[in-house]
DNA sequence: CCTCCACTGGAAGATCGGGAAG
DNA sequence: CTTCCCGATCTTCCAGTGGAGG
C-alpha cells in the first residue's frame, strides 16, 4: 500500500504548497531584500496548529537558497532548544561555526559575538515554536545582528507578544506579520490527496475516506497526514488493499497517541513516574499526587521542582491543569 | 463576613558538573 | 593540581489566590 512514506512524514515539505498561495506571497515578499543582499526586518507567521507555517517557512527558505548564492539558513526548533544557549548553539551550527563550543562554560556573550564576527553571507533563521524560548530576550540580540534575517513561527500573536520585553515589542512592530487560519474541508482534502498521490499505491483509498478523514483532523493538516499514515501503516500490516472507515476510525486515537508518545519520551525518570500517576489516577489533587509521587521514587524532589515538571508537561500538552489554587486538580489530556 | 490553609508561581540563592584559566 | 566560571537544576522563601468552614 505504502509507495513512499516520506510525504506521510510529518517533516516532509512539499515542493509546491497548497493552499498557502497568499502567505507564501506575503513570505516571499517580506524576505525579498536578501536576494540583493540586504537583510529583512523579521517575519511572523502565527496561527494555530497544523495550519502549515512550518512547512510554509522551510518551503520559503528552501526555495531562497536556490535562487541566492551564498546565502545560509537554518531551521531551529525551540521547543527542543529552548535554552539562550541551545538555541543559539544551533544557530551556529547553521554557519559551522559550533565547534569548539561543545562547552557550557562558555562567556556570557561569547555565542553572540561568535555569530557577529562569523557573518559575512546573508544568513536565514527560521525560530519555530519561538513562543517556547525561555529568554526571549535573546530575539533582541539576533535582532541586532546585521546580516541577519530572521522567521519566526508561533502558536499565539498575543501571547508572545505579552512575554517580549518593551524594546522587542516596538523592533518586532516593523515585522511582516503573517496570519495562518485553520484549513477548511476543501483544502485538507485537497493536501491529503497529493500525500496519497505521492505516497500511496493508487486506488487505495476513496474520496469518502478523505473527508472522513479531513473532518476528525479538524482544520489540522499534521493530524490528518497522521490518521493517514496510521491507517495506511495499520493497512500493510493486515496485507489488505483499501483502506477502510474502521481503519481510519482506529488511525485517529493513534495519530494523536502518536504525537503524545514523542513527548513522554522526552521525560525525565521523574516527570515520567508523575506523568504515570496522573493517567493511573485520571484527576488527580495535587497533594496526594505529590504524596503518591514520593512513594514511587528515589529522594523526591521538593515540591517546587515537581510544580515546575508539571508545568512542562502542560506545556508538551500531556497533562491538563484544571482550576487555582486549592482546588487545582491534575488529569491527563485524552 | 472573616480566617484558615492548600496551592501556585516568582525570585533569590545553593549546588552540581564540566571545562578553562592559572 | 586548584580555582574560577557558567548553565542547569534544585531548594527555600514568600506573596497572592480562592475554596472551606466557622
Amino acid at each position: 500500500m505504502i509507495a513512499d512514506a516520506r510525504p506521510l512524514q510529518p517533516e516532509f515539505v512539499p515542493g509546491d504548497v497548497r493552499h498557502r498561495e497568499g502567505e507564501v506571497d506575503a513570505l516571499t515578499s517580506g524576505l525579498q531584500p536578501i536576494t540583493v543582499g540586504r537583510k529583512t526586518e523579521p517575519v511572523l507567521l502565527h496561527g494555530p496548529s497544523g495550519t502549515g507555517k512550518t512547512c510554509i517557512a522551510r518551503h520559503a527558505v528552501d526555495r531562497l537558497r536556490s535562487e541566492v548564492v551564498d546565502l545560509d539558513t537554518q531551521y531551529v526548533n525551540c521547543w527542543e532548544d529552548y535554552t539562550r544557549f541551545k538555541m543559539l548553539y544551533r544557530v551556529l551550527e547553521g554557519i559551522d561555526r559550533a565547534l569548539n563550543v561543545h562547552r557550557q562554560s562558555t562567556p556570557r556573550d561569547e555565542l553572540v559575538d561568535r555569530l557577529r564576527d562569523a557573518l559575512d553571507d546573508p544568513y536565514v533563521i527560521v525560530l519555530d515554536e519561538v513562543d517556547q524560548l525561555e529568554e526571549k530576550d535573546v530575539l533582541y540580540d539576533l535582532y541586532r545582528t546585521s546580516g541577519l534575517s530572521l522567521v519566526l513561527v508561533a502558536n499565539r500573536e498575543e501571547e508572545l507578544f505579552s512575554e517580549l520585553s518593551e524594546r522587542l515589542v516596538s523592533r518586532l512592530h516593523t515585522a511582516t506579520r503573517i496570519r495562518f487560519d485553520r484549513y477548511g474541508m476543501d483544502e485538507l482534502i485537497g493536501i491529503l490527496e497529493d500525500r496519497v498521490r505521492w505516497g500511496l499505491r493508487e486506488d487505495c483509498i476513496d474520496h469518502e475516506q478523505l473527508t472522513r478523514i479531513a473532518e476528525a483532523a479538524a482544520g489540522d493538516a499534521r493530524i490528518a497526514i497522521g490518521i493517514l499514515r496510521a491507517a495506511a501503516r495499520e493497512a500493510d500490516g493486515r496485507r489488505v488493499k483499501k483502506i477502510t472507515d474502521d481503519l481510519i476510525e482506529e488511525g485517529v486515537p493513534e495519530a494523536k497517541a502518536e504525537i503524545r508518545q514523542k513527548h513522554v519520551q522526552k521525560l525525565t525518570e521523574h516527570q515520567r513516574v508523575l506523568y504515570d500517576v496522573i493517567v493511573e489516577r485520571g484527576e488527580i489533587a495535587p497533594g496526594e499526587l505529590y504524596d503518591v509521587y514520593c512513594e514511587r521514587v528515589d529522594g523526591p524532589k521538593s515540591r517546587r521542582m515537581v510544580r515546575n515538571h508539571l508545568q512542562k508537561m502542560q506545556r508538551y500538552n500531556l497533562v491538563r491543569a484544571e482550576g487555582e489554587s486549592r482546588s487545582r486538580t491534575y488529569s491527563p489530556t485524552s
